[in-house]
DNA sequence: AACAATTAAATGTATTGACATTAAATGTTT
DNA sequence: AAACATTTAATGTCAATACATTTAATTGTT
């Protein structure tokens, strides 16, 4: 995912048209232009929602740890159980939780039953901020959403399925 | 984007589905379920198409340039120009050229008509080298898309709405 | 023409990411 | 229990990214 300037004045304007965006007249497919659209689509989500996190000089994958950390307060989560929650599996949680220690919104404790591995847990402060951006995050979804109820199951249900591999093609 | 281990084990054992992969039992509302999906579904299409495209030393920018060039082959482009092209609109197509011309990919040439731009242009060498990923690309995507061409639209359909602002959010 | 403003590309820099390696703790085998 | 393998987290390294700044060329204005 890459975030810039361009980018930016691109979504702010909204030219949000993937054909003018990238100035392809037409797809060679149906499904290559889903492909397309799928990438393209996360890259403005990512945009947008960077935008939100900026002034509170959170990066994405630091807000992400944190509200998987908020999900198991009071209970502490290891290193790897963060990676197991994480939506992209970084090679780096411990530098990320580094970065969140920083800013104190994380403690690290010794695992009692297993001397390897690391407690984390998210401080009230890390709460705090959760809880401010949760207001903002909800106010820019409900912004933002072009879809109804159901449109948005049927398109999660069309993104399982383009992952299944066809029946046919099992071996 | 990440791509790591931990990733390409999980895909390659095909544990598709994101609730099991992300250990999360359920989600707060159907539209950050798609919300989520199709970050997820980005990275799991990313992953895929850079392990198709690691034994070729390309990165996936850098096969997305190429293309770029490809497309307006015979006819050279300048460095904005791929830009305005490109899905990601990243910040460095400068040194993503850069590293294109050490690969023999493309050539410079100066901009008969602008001498502040730069004309970029594919080799025969780049062509052929994406003549052949044509071939892998092909066999994949057949390989890989779970989806009609119906629901390849639909999709397409519906993440276009997504990125519209509801009717009655304007202004 | 002289000047500022804009544009295209390159470069500088700090951060992040991918991935291998290391270190310590725990598990397993014999 | 000793030897070896595995697991957890941290670290090292190099490339990629985000973004600001710089350089040079071009355009616009007076």
């Amino acid at each position: 995912m890459t975030l810039n300037v361009f980018t930016l004045i691109l979504y702010r304007n909204k030219i949000m048209s993937i054909e003018k965006d990238i100035k392809q007249a037409s797809f060679k497919s149906a499904h290559s232009k889903a492909m397309i659209n799928v990438v393209y689509t996360n890259n403005w989500l990512a945009t947008l929602q960077m935008e939100v996190l900026k002034p509170y000089d959170l990066t994405l994958q630091q807000y992400n740890v944190l509200r998987i950390l908020r999900g198991h307060h009071p209970e502490p989560i290891t290193v790897i159980g963060i990676i197991e929650r994480m939506l992209d599996k970084m090679s780096n949680a411990s530098r990320l939780v580094d970065k969140l220690l920083l800013k104190e919104m994380v403690v690290r404790r010794e695992c009692p039953n297993d001397r390897r591995a690391v407690d984390i847990l998210i401080t009230q402060k890390g709460l705090d901020l959760l809880a401010e951006l949760d207001v903002l995050q909800k106010q820019w979804e409900q912004q933002l959403y072009g879809l109804t109820e159901s449109e948005a199951l049927q398109l999660s249900d069309l993104l399982d399925k383009l992952r299944q591999s066809p029946p046919e093609s099992e071996q």
